[in-house]
DNA sequence: TAGATTGTTAATCGATTAACAATC
DNA sequence: TAGATTGTTAATCGATTAACAATC
C-alpha cells in the first residue's frame, strides 16, 4: 500500500539492507588499506561479517567494483567505488536541532566528515547554550532558524531535542521547508507525506544485540 | 551459510525488522497515553509509520496484545504487552567503554532507563577522564575492567572508543568474557564466533534518509 | 595449464501485502 | 442489527543463498 517514510522518496538501486552492508564493507576496506593489503576477496569480507559470500559479490557488482577472478577486488579502487556509489564524496550540509549531550556529541563526531556530512550549526532555545562553539560550529537561537534555512538552503536536520518537544519542533521545521529529519528522539513524528523521517532507533539496536537475559 | 553476527545466538520470535517496528509502536503508544486515548487501531498506527495495517496486526498478534474487533487495541495494555515482549522491564546492565563525547552522551541518555538499560559505569584510559562522574556513573581506569566485569557479571558493553583503538579494545574485552558488543565505532571487529557484535551504523542511517543530493 | 574467484542466474527462503471470515 | 476492526491464511514480493560457467 504505502511505502515506509524513510524509503518513500528516492528509490535508489540500493536497498536499506544493502546500504548497511556497503558501509560495513567500506569500514573493512579502510582497515585493509591501513594494513597495506592490495586485494581482498568476497569470502574474506563475508567471513568478517558472517554473511554469505555471494551476497558480497552481488552488492559489489552494483558498485561496478572491478573484481578480478582469482585475485579478488583491488582494495583502493573498491573503497573509492563504494564512496562514489553511496555518495560519501558529495558534501551534505545539515543542522543539528537540540544542543544537548547527544547533539554536541554528534557535532563533534569525527567520522561524519569522512562520510561527507557537514554540520553547519546547532540550534537550541536554552540561553546558556546559545553562543557556545564546538569544533567551529556555533549554537544559535532557534529564532535564527528561519533565516539560517533560507540562507543556507539546508534541507536536512538531525533532531536531538528532548522527547516532549519533538513533535512541536518537527512541526516548526516542516513549515520552514525542512524535507529530511534524522530523528534521534524516541518519538514517532506526524509529518506531511513530502517529509521523510528516519528513525535512529537506539533501543532497537540494543535489542537486536541480545533478546534474552 | 552463516548467520549474521547480531542474529546468531538468540533466535527469538521477533525478526530484527519486527523489533524495529515494535519499538516504534511503543513510542506511538506512549504518546497516545499522554493524550489520554484509551484505544488505538492498527490502521492508526500504520498510517503514522506509513506501513501496511496488516503488518501491524501481525506484529501485535505476536505480543498477545488483546485487540478487540471494532474498537482496536487498549493503549495501556498493549504498551505493557510490548514492554514485556521486548524485555523493557527486565534490567540489563552494561558498561560503556570509552568516555568520549558519545560515551558521555549515552551515559546521560534519559531514555535508556525506560528501556531497562542500566549503565553501571564508564571506562577510559585517559587520566583526565578517570574519576569524573555523570549521573552517578563514574569513569574508571580500564585497568579496573577485569575486576569490574568479574564482580558485576556484566556481559554487554557499549563500545565508544576512537576508531583506531576499536579492535585492540575489542580483543581485550573478549578475553575478559564480554559476550555482546554494541559497537558505535565505524569499525568491523574480528571476534570469536561466540561473541556477538551489533553495528550501530550511524552513516547507514543517514544514507537511508536520503540517497541523492 | 590448473585452480581460485568473480559475476550472474536459478532456487530458496522470509517478509510484506491482500483478502476475508470471525467478532465485538 | 450493521459496520468496523481484528486475527489469520493465502498470495505476492523481495532478499538471501546456492550453483556454476566465465576468466584471470
Amino acid at each position: 500500500m504505502l511505502l515506509k517514510a524513510s524509503t518513500k522518496v528516492t528509490r535508489s538501486k540500493f536497498s536499506a539492507k544493502a546500504i548497511e552492508r556497503l558501509t560495513l564493507y567500506h569500514c573493512i576496506l579502510c582497515q585493509a588499506l591501513l594494513h597495506g593489503e592490495d586485494f581482498i576477496s568476497s569470502a574474506q569480507i563475508a567471513s568478517l561479517l558472517r554473511i554469505d559470500d555471494s551476497q558480497v559479490r552481488k552488492d559489489l557488482a552494483l558498485c561496478q567494483a572491478g573484481g578480478k577472478a582469482k585475485i579478488g577486488y583491488p582494495v583502493k579502487t573498491l573503497k573509492i567505488a563504494i564512496e562514489y556509489a553511496l555518495g560519501f564524496s558529495r558534501r551534505k550540509e545539515v543542522f543539528i536541532i537540540g544542543a544537548g549531550n547527544l547533539g554536541f556529541a554528534l557535532a563533534q563526531y569525527d567520522d561524519f566528515p569522512n562520510y561527507g556530512i557537514d554540520v553547519l550549526a546547532l540550534f537550541d532555545n536554552n540561553p546558556d547554550k546559545i553562543g557556545q562553539k564546538i569544533k567551529k560550529k556555533e549554537v544559535f537561537s532557534t529564532d535564527e532558524l528561519p533565516n539560517a534555512i533560507k540562507r543556507s538552503n539546508v534541507k536536512t536536520v538531525i533532531l536531538t531535542v528532548p522527547a516532549d518537544h519533538a513533535q512541536e519542533v518537527a512541526d516548526k521545521l516542516v513549515t520552514l521547508g525542512i524535507a529530511y529529519i534524522w530523528n534521534f528522539t524516541p518519538c514517532v513524528l506526524k509529518v506531511p507525506d513530502a517529509v521523510t523521517v528516519h528513525y535512529e532507533n537506539l533501543m532497537s539496536g540494543f535489542l537486536q544485540l541480545r533478546t534474552c537475559d
